[in-house]
DNA sequence: CGGCATCCTTAGGGATACTG
DNA sequence: CAGTATCCCTAAGGATGCCG
């Protein structure tokens, strides 16, 4: 009984290609603070402006300036001025595109947390609108099969010519 | 156009519930350095030895034993002595279940990081063994719908009673 | 409201050298 | 091979106070 994934092709020798070009560690160079991921997970829940992000997330002003900063330099959020009639002029940060489809990676973490971190399967849940069925991330093949983790087999992309 | 959620229920008036229980907050209390999260991608590429890690993560020796250290401690990885016939005794971290299941923050790590950070679609590709099909992390409902973000409402877990 | 400046503490991490 | 010890640097983060 094997965990590990299955390796195929040029990967088997390991031969120092990861370090360059793995996504992975691309978007951990992003999001590898808490406090970062604790702003998208806020960012999601609809969450716009600069306080209240510092006081949900429960961190420090300077803190939520530097991440805020931070995500938007990268493109994760926008950061906009905006005027409700008679009001004066406020800012909000917004989800762009590339911050939104970070969804997955928050999902996956809370999954894992419900599962492994919380006597009760976690305190918030995901239903879809339409159906109110729970929601659940899942690993599905391009045929539609539902495929565990040991039956996944690992190799470098192939660029389809 | 909102890319946030939708909250329903007890949940709108934001009254500081998440703090304590949050799922992901307690992900990220155990994974939230980038070291921890490329040792588990090690981990399910197959290395099982200490200067493997170390090495292949790019990172030193205090730091690998730290971080193999705490990640035993959580339960995500398992210490164990082996012994090859002939060999002298060798230690080897292998993946818990509860480390194995956190596979799919790793691919949502990866899908985002390809999809975003990557001008040629990342370097590497998972396969359904059986059918040779890529596989990809998708948000299904529990009725089989393929579930996008904007589609899904959050709320607090309601107890089957 | 939406920050920035300053100061401080702790944690992450690298380098080098050493041990069983 | 599988670490530990030591030293040092930087980044993450809290507390307080100030500013437009």
């Amino acid at each position: 009984m094997t965990t590990a994934l299955r390796l195929t092709g040029a990967l088997e020798p390991r031969s120092g290609w990861k370090a360059e070009r793995c996504t992975i560690a691309k978007a951990l160079a992003v999001l590898s603070t808490r406090s970062a991921l604790l702003i998208m997970r806020e960012a999601f829940y609809g969450t716009t402006r600069f306080d209240d992000f510092a006081e949900r997330v429960g961190i420090s002003e300077p803190v939520a300036a530097a991440r805020l900063r931070e995500l938007v330099d990268e493109g994760l959020l926008a950061r906009e001025d905006y005027r409700e009639p008679g009001q004066r002029t406020r800012q909000q940060y917004r989800l762009t595109e590339k911050g939104a489809d970070l969804f997955p990676v928050l999902v996956a973490l809370m999954q894992w947390g419900d599962r492994w971190l919380d006597d009760r399967g976690g305190p918030i849940e995901l239903r879809h609108r339409d159906c109110g069925e729970p929601v659940t991330l899942t690993l599905q093949c391009a045929a539609g099969h539902e495929v565990d983790t040991s039956e996944i087999d690992v190799g470098r992309r192939r660029r389809e010519a």
